[in-house]
DNA sequence: GATGAATGAGCATTCATTCAT
DNA sequence: GATGAATGAATGCTCATTCAT
């Protein structure tokens, strides 16, 4: 149990950070037991097939952090402190495991394809947040997914700099930064 | 001799069709041959291998629009006018071949971890300008490597999201608002 | 585990065999794995592409036949008796495992040519068994790597008739003409 | 028509040196056409196939060889002054094309394989010679088959170890000792 | 639960050969 | 005769997955 447990969280470990380093297709089962230091048919007591361990890897930390913002966003008073806090939250998620980061940037598209819109998401979750803000008269009325959009990217871009060292302090320093710029766009 | 120059094209399009329906480790040579209607060892002729044939697609267009950035800035009087003129081009870019702008934006990190960052891109495209406005007084002075990533992810993220449907009209028909957005960040 | 053993004993053996048969570049690994009733893949289990699995074919033998010769040569009292155990010993050795040699005979230079002379070969073990018999006068002494190479021409040669079916004996009983014509070569 | 020939000449002395270099199956037509500078298809205006080509090289002067052998043996008053003349002419043909010889010996069972034994061959010319040798009380007689193929040994592993660089003059250099060794055995 | 040898479909790539120019 | 782009069957090799131990 205990032991099962372990040689789980082992592998998936060991498996993302070698997504990260040379791509989901391009890191091979035997890849992934000689690092982590099992058999290869060991994975597949855990998860039916790679492809299903690249994507729990991917939905299930996805998924956390859009219910993470959710609640942020419910507990804020206004898109002003929901914005404050869902890029504060972002910039310590990224900062306590730049690694899984890594791999929610690099592969959203190869997963985020296939996955319903509908579901939640962190998108979803800033969506809301606007559009409840434009209603209510917190910020003018303007084309939701555009502003959407452009707020994502900005919370989303610097990470992206992070990731290829182009930015050099903790993502955290840049939180109030990054959301003072969200509300600028969103306000204006 | 002409029939190579069009086998080459006919190739390179098919093969950019396929990989962004289906990626290009998804994508075999036999798919993009049978798609061409050409015989598999033709590919060779005119690429050295599927992967060769993946990094020219990005690398080609990610160097061109870089130098057309280039020029826009070189003849834009001031940052807002380059900004202006940059994601003008960039939008009607995007129209203009929706494949190819797909292509360039999901697969750009598995092309970009290996490019040497000095080279040319639009990302140093728009640090060159935004460094020249802050040493010439037009904006505030603030972290360079931070402002260029919150702009690049204001008009990539749309462009993004128009991938995934989520924008309707064409790319041109948000240009002034996502141009206004990159000037406000930067500016306040 | 045994079955490992087995398997790859069972495909060198299965390998050697269309080896002699076809040639090394004609065999194709389909073939072996067909005639060994394995799977193509499990070829790779065991070596690391069908051209280490001939070269170590070869090799290994070819090591371990300049081993014994040089063993008889250590045991031998004067070059007469040495000549006369090496010979036997070769013919023995023919008469075992023909298909084997028929392998070393006819791809030798396949592999002899990328390989360091000063390496152990039965070339060498003459050598200095003709070296030493020169150096304390047991034969006269004349160009040390001119009788090197008629004596191997004298052994190796009718193994090759053999090979071509022109020799109707075994091979042992050529054994004592054979030394006896190296001999007289020598000692001349 | 000179041309022609020419163009023939050159392919052929380039495939030559390309085999000699990295073996028939390793050379590709597209080897030989850069080499030679000339089209890949053209080497099918001269030769039906790549195995054709190296076949007609091979055969052609191994006839031309066995035919030159054999009016040395006509001419020639008895065994004794047949092997010399032969051993030299081998040698001379040796050092006059040394390229050749490395193709003739290296490839021979590549080649000698599928050759009808009964066809002209220095081995044939040899046998014929001694057996006559033996009939008219020349030499004693002794397995006409291992004689011969101890004499070619004899000649032939000296042109190999020459091959190999392990013989540092020219072959003719060696013509008499070969000769006389040659002689040894079969009149011992 | 864990192991790792064996599997075999599938892939990228090669290359002798053809043929329209 | 010469060209070289195009062909496509054939090959070596990979790797996710299975299963007997």
């Amino acid at each position: 149990m205990a032991r099962g447990t372990a040689t789980k969280k082992l592998m998936a470990r060991t498996a993302l950070q070698l997504f990260v380093e040379k791509g989901v297709r391009e890191t091979t089962i035997r890849d992934i037991a000689a690092a982590a230091d099992v058999a290869e048919g060991t994975l597949y007591r855990h998860y039916a097939s790679k492809e299903e361990l690249a994507e729990s890897l991917f939905t299930e930390s996805y998924e956390t952090m859009s219910g993470e913002l959710a609640a942020v966003c419910r507990e804020a008073q206004g898109l002003r402190a929901a914005l404050d806090g869902m890029v504060a939250l972002f910039c310590r998620a990224y900062d306590a495991d730049a690694v899984l980061f890594r791999y929610l940037l690099l592969s959203q598209h190869q997963f985020l394809r296939q996955r319903d819109p509908a579901l939640p998401s962190p998108s979803n979750v800033i969506k809301d947040a606007v559009a409840a803000a434009m209603a209510r008269g917190e910020i003018p009325k303007r084309d939701l997914e555009l502003q959407v959009a452009m707020v994502m990217g900005i919370v989303l871009q610097p990470a992206v700099a992070k990731v290829y060292g182009r930015l050099e302090n903790e993502m955290s320093a840049y939180a109030a930064d990054i959301a003072a710029a969200c509300w600028q766009v969103l306000s204006a």
